[in-house]
DNA sequence: CAAATGCATACTGTATACAGTTTATATGAA
DNA sequence: TTCATATAAACTGTATACAGTATGCATTTG
């Protein structure tokens, strides 16, 4: 008899889960190349399970790897940003779409996190939008979707963290989501659809105009 | 000076993409769980740059791994497929909205490959499809999305393959292509996008009989 | 005969060693 | 001083070794 087939993971996983956060959060500066010897050592392992991590993070899309130059961290551009930012507005509406109108307990949850959202400032900001969004398309039968959608989430935090890093305050998305939450209400999916298509639009310019003053900075 | 840098690559991507080969063609067959002394002996490499192909091969999504129990090749199933196969409806018409009409001589291009396309039976017929579709959202500046829509292919094209290998002639999509080029050669993107996203859906039919036949098999 | 137990084998997960390449430093010439 | 060259150090890519876990088979027990 299985019971519950524990599913603790091996030391690759945790390596890349380490790595990852490390690079969304900046503490792996973008464009940084990693040493693997020093950075097996501050995760406590060897060099084996942390290169099958970057392998797979390369897969993800957070690092790059130039042979025998080793790995680095994918750098930001302005490029890069436009074309990841422009994949989500294809994908959300769909995926509530699918969903459909969720239950009142759910709204009713969408609600609070976006109280808290209002409130909130800096990295928690971010989180919490991101649980916001994660939390509208959690009914959503296809799960692939939803995977992809939290991969592109993954690939823009970067920028939000990086720019909130420089300018601090950065206006949230509070009154989009009460757009939203409004046309549910009112059992109008296609409604929502689209204002949470425009959502995914806003959002946009604070961090090119960064990214833009940055590249400016770099040239001069 | 740098010249060139030649950027021929390692022993890891060599393997990468030999095992996604194996696996996209079915000679590694859906479900199977590989055993990594035998398949590294194969290809002629130790385990080592092996495992670290397979972990990228994890995050594509053509593996699993399972901890203690090593890799296995993602079984295809009727769930998986439908969510994966309607991804690209969402994608592939954008790509090409962005890409904008085609010049004259791509356009002739397509046309060539459509006609190929029209006589070819099998594995062929199959990559000339793929290459079609390619080829026709070619100028699309957005990169990560064309790169997006070439993972959801490499990810479709194991359900087509092994169809084809039990049913044989499936009728191809050249008609649905034929549509495309008149709404190009018409000047009219939206009407193409929309055609675009017609051929998208169809082609799921087969398939999805298919992996319903499959299934009652197994369970008799 | 069926089920449980113990043992041998095979395989995965990780560490380590080493070869080949790149990068940094020092040395010498223009 | 500046550029080029040689040399040493550091790092990546790959193979191998070994420990721990799972799997299958034989044996024992009820």
């Amino acid at each position: 008899m299985h019971l519950l087939e524990t599913e603790r993971g091996n030391i690759s996983e945790a390596a890349a889960d380490a790595v990852r956060a490390m690079i969304v959060d900046g503490r792996l500066a973008a464009g940084d190349r990693l040493n693997e010897v020093r950075l097996a050592q501050q995760l406590g392992l060897s060099r084996t399970p942390l290169r099958e991590a970057l392998s797979g993070l390369v897969a993800e899309g957070a690092l790059i790897a130039r042979p025998r130059l080793g790995y680095f961290v994918r750098p930001l551009s302005l490029e890069d940003f436009e074309q990841v930012y422009a994949i989500r507005p294809l994908l959300d509406p769909e995926a509530l779409r699918l969903a459909g109108i969720p239950a009142a307990k759910r709204i009713a949850k969408l609600e609070k996190l976006n109280a808290d959202l209002s409130k909130a400032k800096g990295v928690r900001a971010i989180d919490l939008d991101d649980a916001w969004h994660i939390e509208l398309i959690a009914e959503c039968p296809n799960k692939v979707l939803v995977e992809l959608i939290r991969n592109i989430m993954v690939r823009t935090r970067r920028y939000e963290l990086a720019l909130m890093r420089e300018k601090v305050n950065v206006g949230n998305a509070t009154t989009d989501h009460e757009k939203i939450i409004v046309a549910l209400k009112k059992n109008d999916l296609e409604a929502a659809c689209a204002a949470l298509k425009r959502n995914m639009q806003s959002g946009r310019e604070p961090i090119v105009t960064w990214l833009k003053e940055r590249v400016a900075r770099k040239t001069k």
